[in-house]
DNA sequence: TTCGTCCTTTGACAAAACCA
DNA sequence: TGGTTTTGTCAAAGGACGAA
């Protein structure tokens, strides 16, 4: 939780938890997040899935570069109107066929939106057709601006991990990142102060509720 | 005992980030 | 620009532990 969290290297995780008095390695640290982390982000998403009200109306649609090994490949995100990460994953290519996937996949898991914002990328346009909602787009230069928002904490976190050697573990990262950052981001900015705290605690023991189970 | 399984450690590596 | 440090990743070996 702490590598997946915040911006911290598997050696600085490795030291962290050595002051607290667990002696464990870099490479442990490794082999936790990627057997336990995906195993965690599933348990988180089902049960806000669950706890979902149906509000969840406007989606924001959303693609951004990400180098691997001087490879260019695309980290595609959609976003409800709360900036909660609904789906996300990565892909080589930059046209209809993927974001179509990326469609599919969250209406599978989410329903249909009422709207649903994209930029102007025109393979948009053509996976919208093609399921029939293409009335259902709204573009816009400044529409999409809370998708870009959440690409924040993602890009922080991608600078500290000298970004990301493999495809394979960038799509792993990006899922669990996400649940992650769902779970303990609560707006801090909106609410008060006690709210925000109760808020923490809560995601915090349901943390420990998922790590005992 | 001897396997087999599942984790952990170790040491090395190349790529990226950093810094002057 | 070029050298140094830091990064995630990998292969190989080690270790704990239960089953046969």
């Amino acid at each position: 939780m702490l590598y997946v969290r915040f911006p911290l290297s598997l050696r600085n995780v490795e030291d962290l938890l050595h002051e607290r008095g667990v002696d464990v390695s870099h490479e442990t640290i490794r082999f936790w997040w990627h057997r336990f982390g995906p195993l965690f982000a599933a348990e988180i998403r089902k049960r806000r899935i669950e706890g979902m009200r149906s509000s969840r109306w406007r989606w924001h649609l959303d693609e951004m570069f990400v180098r691997i090994n001087g490879e260019r490949h695309y980290l595609w995100r959609a976003i409800d109107h709360e900036g909660e990460v609904l789906e996300s994953f990565v892909t080589k290519t930059r046209d209809r066929k993927a974001a179509l996937k990326l469609l599919k996949k969250a209406m599978r898991r989410h329903g249909r939106p009422e709207v649903i914002v994209t930029d102007r990328l025109r393979s948009y346009g053509a996976a919208l057709k093609e399921i029939g909602a293409s009335q259902r787009q709204e573009t816009g230069r400044w529409l999409n601006n809370r998708a870009e928002n959440s690409h924040l904490p993602f890009r922080r976190r991608e600078r500290a991990m000298s970004r990301f050697r493999r495809m394979r573990s960038l799509q792993k990262f990006a899922a669990v990142h996400a649940s992650v950052s769902n779970h303990f981001n609560h707006d801090r900015s909106l609410s008060s102060r006690p709210h925000f705290k109760a808020n923490r605690a809560a995601a915090l023991a349901e943390w420990r509720g998922l790590c005992a189970e």
